[in-house]
DNA sequence: ACCTGAACACCGTTCAAGT
DNA sequence: ACCTGAACACCGTTCAAGT
């Protein structure tokens, strides 16, 4: 451990390294980052579901030692937070300023959506971290709560808005009817058929509309019609409150600003 | 290992169970039963949070080896789909036949909300269980399409509008405005005071909306007017949609039935 | 029928140590 | 600065065995 030694090894460290580098067996193993981890995390909770996410497994598949991770996210509380953190960042982007509130609001909303789509994983996620620690779910919050005081919404009111819509969407993309990906067309067929008959063989007397329900599932599934209804159900409450609370006399959450 | 043994254990042991019945001490480890283990967990998950809830600690908690309870229960999963079947059967029975289907509507949101509110754990159990394999889901859910079907929904758009509410309200409730249970009115003080700065002190050129919402929160929390204006988005989102529906002109989600 | 004991393959995390 | 190795205290679950 004398100082000689130190540099010595520290050379040989470098200039191994700087060689390495060169070769394509090495290029995976290419010094790690924070955010390569946090894309490799998300990558991995979007193919095999959160549950697999796991400090261990995550570091097996960058191939390195589970310690390893420690180095670059404090622990796994972080790590899922810089998660949600990473896939939501695109969203506050998208309001319209100089537009009217209702499709200022309407364009969050999709956005929300889009991100949703693009890590699937990220619904779930959103159950498992604390959103007011998240930087991009504050800058979105923020600009959410601007929207709806143009609509004539108190703070806290706006507050509970923008959450609301936020799990009304995390809710919406998770069910979204759609053939899995990587799926033929006969293994969705005999899914939807399978759905269908664990509908159909329930009592018929104690769940008559769940049975009727049943020979709608072997339709093939319109997700676009399925989005478009549930945006407008959850964005039509907000506009029918908006219209409601004009009239000064109504009772209010929260004092106007 | 004789028989002869294997007897003479017996007797000592029944005996000693016998004996051991009548003290007090012994009373709670008096013969495990499905409906205990469920509402232990429950209760341990009410206290503690749902993480607390483990095969393990919960065995500890009940004065018995872990692997008792796979007598009871199949595994984790199904113990957690137990323990929200159990937190949600009073539900589906609060639904008034007679009456139009907005106040019957209303009444089984109302419904959600109380038993919510008895177990704390619910909002969040209820991401971890698949709603389709729970039964008191099921009933809640047919209930819900009968009603829904009155207003003039489809069964596919009634679905997605009970899962929708499902969510919503899980949601008003986990964020109710409320002095946590056990915390006197200083303590209180402090916490409010505490989340006040901690939404002061971020940037404000960043996040003026946040910054502006600091104050709203050293007023004392009124959850009557919380759950009234969420309860209210809710609903008259459903409303709104209901009164669209009624011309024929507007494209479906579903097929009508 | 109901419960125990030992064992297995997994976790997250710490801490000292290497390079 | 960045990573490894060994260790700790926890998981859920199986399987054979006790009573």
């Amino acid at each position: 451990m004398t100082p000689l030694y130190d540099v010595l090894v520290r050379c040989i460290c470098t200039s191994h390294r700087r060689t390495c580098t060169t070769y394509s067996w090495q290029v995976a193993a290419e010094k790690l980052t924070r955010e390569t981890v946090v894309e490799r995390a998300l990558d991995l909770a979007d193919r095999e579901g959160l549950d697999a996410v796991t400090i261990r497994r995550l570091a097996g598949e960058l191939g390195v030692t589970p310690m390893a991770l420690y180095w670059h996210v404090k622990n796994k509380d972080e790590l899922l937070l810089a998660m949600a953190d990473h896939a939501i960042d695109l969203v506050a982007a998208r309001s319209r300023p100089g537009e009217p509130w209702d499709v200022r609001l309407r364009a969050m909303v999709e956005a929300l959506v889009d991100a949703m789509r693009r890590y699937p994983c990220l619904p779930v996620l959103l159950g498992h971290v604390d959103k007011t620690r998240a930087e991009s779910f504050r800058r979105a919050t923020d600009t959410a709560l601007d929207v709806l005081a143009e609509a004539g919404f108190t703070l806290a009111e706006g507050y509970l808005i923008a959450s609301h819509l936020l799990v009304g969407v995390a809710e919406l993309v998770k069910n979204i009817p759609a053939v899995p990906a990587g799926m033929t067309d006969a293994e969705a067929a005999e899914c939807a058929r399978q759905a269908r008959l664990r509908l159909e063989m329930l009592p018929a007397d104690r769940y008559p509309n769940l049975v009727a329900y049943a020979p709608a599932l072997t339709a093939p599934p319109d997700p676009d019609a399925y989005l478009a209804f549930g945006l407008d159900l959850l964005l039509s409450g907000v506009e029918a409150q908006a219209a409601r609370l004009a009239d000064p006399a109504q009772p209010r959450y929260g004092t106007t600003p």
